[in-house]
DNA sequence: TTGACAGCATACTGTACAGTATGTTAGACT
DNA sequence: AGTCTAACATACTGTACAGTATGCTGTCAA
C-alpha cells in the first residue's frame, strides 16, 4: 500500500533518465540501465512493455515535474508580489537561484534530448513535449499580457514570444553549459533574460 | 583533380548529417546512411576508418562551416556600418533574414545533437564543439567590448555573457522550433535578442 | 601493356541488443 | 495449508549492427 521507497520501477526510470541525458535514448541499452540498478531483464519487462514504453513513461513523468515546477514558481511569485511584471521577474530570479546551486551533475532536459532523436519516438511522446512548452508559453504569456495592459513596452512586444524566450534560454544554455563545462552559465543567461524584461518594461 | 561534384565521401557525410539530426548518432546506422546514397559498406569503410571517424569528420566540417558563417557575417556587418553596436545588430539581423527563409527542413545543430549524446564521443570531438562556441564568444565579445568603451549600458553588462546569449538563443530556439513545428520561431527569438541589445545600449 | 592503385561491391563475422519463454520466490488472501 | 499473484531471475532467440576480408573495375602513369 505505502509506495515503496525503493520502488524498482522508479529506480529503473531514474537510472534510465540519467543515462539517456548522457548517451541519448538509442545509445542507452536496457542492459546498461539494469546493470546500474542491479536488476535484470525480468524486472524491466515486468514494469515496461517495451523500450518505447519506457520512453513514454519517462517523458510523462518529466512533463509532470516540469508543470509542477512552473506552477510552484508561479504561486511563489504571486505571493511575493502583486505586480505581474514583478511576478515574472521574481519567477526568473527563482530559477536563477536554482541554477546557482547547480554544480556537479550537469543539467539536461529530456525534452531537448528527445527532440534531437525525433524520429525515434511516436506522436504521443511529441505531444507531451509540445504541450509542456505550450504551458510555459500560456502561463507566462498571460502574465505578460497583464503587464502590457498596464505598462508600455519600449519596443514592440509579443507576450508569447517573450514567454517562449525563457524556454529558449533554458534549453540553449543547457547545451552551452554542458559543452563549456561551466554550470555558472545557466544563471548568467537567465539573468540576461531578466535584464531584457526589465529594460523592456522598466520606467527608468 | 577537380573535386568531383558528386564526391561519394561528401554524399555520405551529407546523408549522415541529415539522418543524425533526426535520429541522433547512435540511432543512425551506417547501413541506413548507405541506403540513402545508394552505396555499400565497401564505400563507407574506404572513406572512414570507423563510425567514430565519421563523427569526427562531420563535426569538423560543421565547425568549419560555422566559423565561415561567423566570419562572413562579421565582414558583411563591418562593411555595412562603422559603429560596433550597429555591426552586432546587423549581424543578428542578417541571421534573422536567413531564419526567415527556413521553412521545410527543420533546423538543427550538430553541436547540440552531439552534446545530448556526450558520452558517445571522445575528447577531440568535444574540443571542436567547445572551440566553435568559444569563437562566437570571442568574436562577438570583442565587438561588444568596443561598444562598452563608447556607450554606457543601462544595466551591468558582461560582453562575454551577451555574446554567449546569441549561441544560447540559437540553440534553444532550434529545440523549441522543432518541437512546436514552427520555423518562424527562429527569427522571432533572434529578434528578441536584438531587442535586448538595442535596449541595453540604446540612447532612447 | 602492364601494373598499381583508388574506389568501390559482395559476402561474411562476431556481438550487442530488444524482446521472449519459463522459472522462482515471497507474501496476501482464503 | 493451499492457492494466487506480483515481482522478479535465468536462459534463450532473432536480428540489426559495426567492422572485416576479399574481389572487381576503371584510370592513369611508366
Amino acid at each position: 500500500m505505502a509506495t515503496n521507497t525503493t520502488d524498482s520501477r522508479t529506480l529503473i526510470m531514474d537510472a534510465a533518465q540519467e543515462l539517456i541525458l548522457q548517451h541519448g535514448f538509442a545509445g542507452t541499452s536496457i542492459d546498461a540501465i539494469l546493470e546500474r540498478v542491479g536488476l535484470t531483464k525480468g524486472a524491466f519487462f515486468h514494469h515496461f512493455r517495451s523500450k518505447s514504453d519506457l520512453a513514454h513513461a519517462l517523458i510523462e513523468r518529466f512533463a509532470e515535474a516540469d508543470e509542477a515546477l512552473l506552477e510552484g514558481l508561479l504561486k511563489r511569485a504571486e505571493r511575493l508580489s502583486r505586480d505581474p511584471l514583478q511576478q515574472v521577474l521574481i519567477l526568473v530570479g527563482l530559477l536563477e537561484e536554482m541554477a546557482d546551486e547547480l554544480t556537479e551533475p550537469y543539467p539536461g532536459c529530456l525534452f531537448a534530448s528527445f527532440c534531437y532523436e525525433t524520429q525515434l519516438f511516436d506522436d504521443e511522446v511529441h505531444e507531451v513535449i509540445r504541450e509542456a512548452f505550450a504551458l510555459w508559453r500560456k502561463r507566462l504569456g498571460e502574465k505578460l499580457r497583464q503587464v502590457l495592459e498596464v505598462r508600455t513596452a519600449r519596443l514592440p512586444a509579443d507576450p508569447d514570444a517573450l514567454a517562449d524566450m525563457l524556454t529558449v534560454v533554458v534549453e540553449g544554455v543547457y547545451v552551452l553549459s554542458k559543452s563549456m563545462k561551466d554550470p555558472k552559465l545557466v544563471a548568467t543567461q537567465l539573468r540576461q533574460y531578466r535584464n531584457y524584461l526589465e529594460l523592456l518594461f522598466g520606467e527608468g
